[in-house]
DNA sequence: TAAAAATACTCCATAGGTATTTTAT
DNA sequence: ATAAAATACCTATGGAGTATTTTTA
């Protein structure tokens, strides 16, 4: 389970389209696709189904996604509160 | 900024060693200086300096670890609630 | 001088892209 | 019929290991 692949879910999750999630994520709609199916893999389980206009959350995809939600909350907090921070420490 | 980087960061300031959380997380020295490298140069910040007997963490560091530490928690969380657990879905 | 960290290098696994096929409405 | 997802294939980057050197107390 690797960060990058639960944002991909949430984007996913939020869109319900792999392929609109995969243009916010500035990827490919089978790089998208294929990080998701690594993910259920590991899981052992479906998080989403395929429909027709798009895909949705099975049960268990969005009790995930509960779970998912504030660990991308936190990361995007971290990349903005230590982002571009003029550094005082002994340059690296 | 990867959740294996988190990871690796809050073993190493647990540790304050390099060597010993190398060992923890089943990977080479090097290996875990890496990826520590590439996390400091990310934010262009020093989160530990070496010492002879280890590392300590900058202030910048301790404030990082304690905003990454609910991350690793939550992550530890869903790979505990998610794993292995009997699929009510159809197969993957 | 003795731990521990950093560097150099090589290798392989994983992630991504393009092209195409399959699925579902 | 059409929009979207899945698959196949290839390539390239990133992450890991071993061996070695450098650092710090």
């Amino acid at each position: 389970m690797t960060l990058h692949q639960l944002r991909i879910f949430e984007s996913v999750a939020r869109h319900l389209n792999i392929t609109r999630a995969a243009k916010e994520l500035h990827m490919s709609q089978p790089a998208v696709s294929q990080q998701l199916k690594i993910l259920q893999r590991q899981f052992a389980h479906k998080l989403i189904v395929t429909t027709g206009h798009g895909v949705k959350l099975t049960e268990r995809g969005q009790a995930f996604l509960d779970a998912v939600r504030p660990i991308v909350e936190q990361a995007d907090r971290i990349e903005i509160t230590f982002r571009n921070v003029e550094c005082k420490e002994t340059s690296l």
